[in-house]
DNA sequence: AGCTTGCATTGATGAACGTCAATACAGGCC
DNA sequence: GGCCTGTATTGACGTTCATCAATGCAAGCT
């Protein structure tokens, strides 16, 4: 886990996994009640316009990419303080993770997450028909 | 569009669309303010742990398969009420729809919500490397 | 040291949300 | 018609959320 920032307090979730396919996927089988609170959660930070769009300007840089929250707070018509409240929203879902280095903080999007959750949708592969066959993951 | 229930308010959503990749992707470029508003009220609707299972309840019936509101309700420590007012939020989201027979009232998940939504958060679809080759969808 | 810039945290406020009891509505059955 | 069952809607209440101004902290600068 890959919190590298000591002066944050650092309550991630660990709920898409960093290996695998999280769990049986939602179509697979009727969720149970921890999976779901814990699930919700990283829905629930994807929820909202502001860390929508957080998530897709940090996530267009690509696998490795990084992007400083100096570039991210003048994007929003929004104070300061509430896009870096969003970020840690985003960070404490298990979204990102985030780096100070200097004067500044950057961003990334943990590797992975985005295609364990796109799998926990996806019905095709939940499906009893096909096995559960190696994703890019 | 598919609301055979004409004693509520139709107020669906559109947001992924009925055919085709709904848009860009989260990482293929920054989100604009709209589409950030609209995919936000899905995912907000999936960020519920109540919502999540109620959804994965239904969706575990497949493609076609419907669920009764009577099958429902019971599964949850929650009131009648409460567990009727979710259903109308994911309606109301364009993930689910429904309809009456009878006594009984029907849910089932729209058709390709779930893909479409998968598709949106998959980084390799989006990527600028590989062309969109034909996805398991 | 002091100043400045970039970002996180705190505390407050109004809005939105999840929940319930009560009620309304629809359909089947007597 | 009247009654009963299943489900949606209404209205209220407490909690959570998004937002801001003010403040705190870290690092670079002079």
């Amino acid at each position: 886990m890959n919190v590298n920032i000591e002066f944050m307090t650092n309550e991630e979730l660990v709920v898409i996994g960093q290996d695998g396919a999280c769990c049986p996927g939602l179509s697979a089988a009727p969720l149970d009640e921890d999976r779901a609170v814990e699930l919700a959660r990283v829905f629930k930070a994807l929820g909202d316009p502001i860390r929508l769009r957080l998530m897709s300007m940090i996530a267009s840089r690509g696998e490795g990419g990084e992007v400083c929250v100096c570039e991210l707070t003048p994007a929003f018509d929004l104070s300061q303080p509430t896009v870096s409240h969003h970020l840690k929203l985003l960070r404490q879902a298990g979204l990102i993770d985030c780096e100070r280095r200097g004067t500044w903080v950057y961003y990334w999007v943990l590797p992975g997450v985005l295609d364990r959750l796109a799998g926990f949708l996806t019905t095709a592969r939940t499906a009893a028909g096909a096995p559960p066959e190696g994703l890019p993951s």
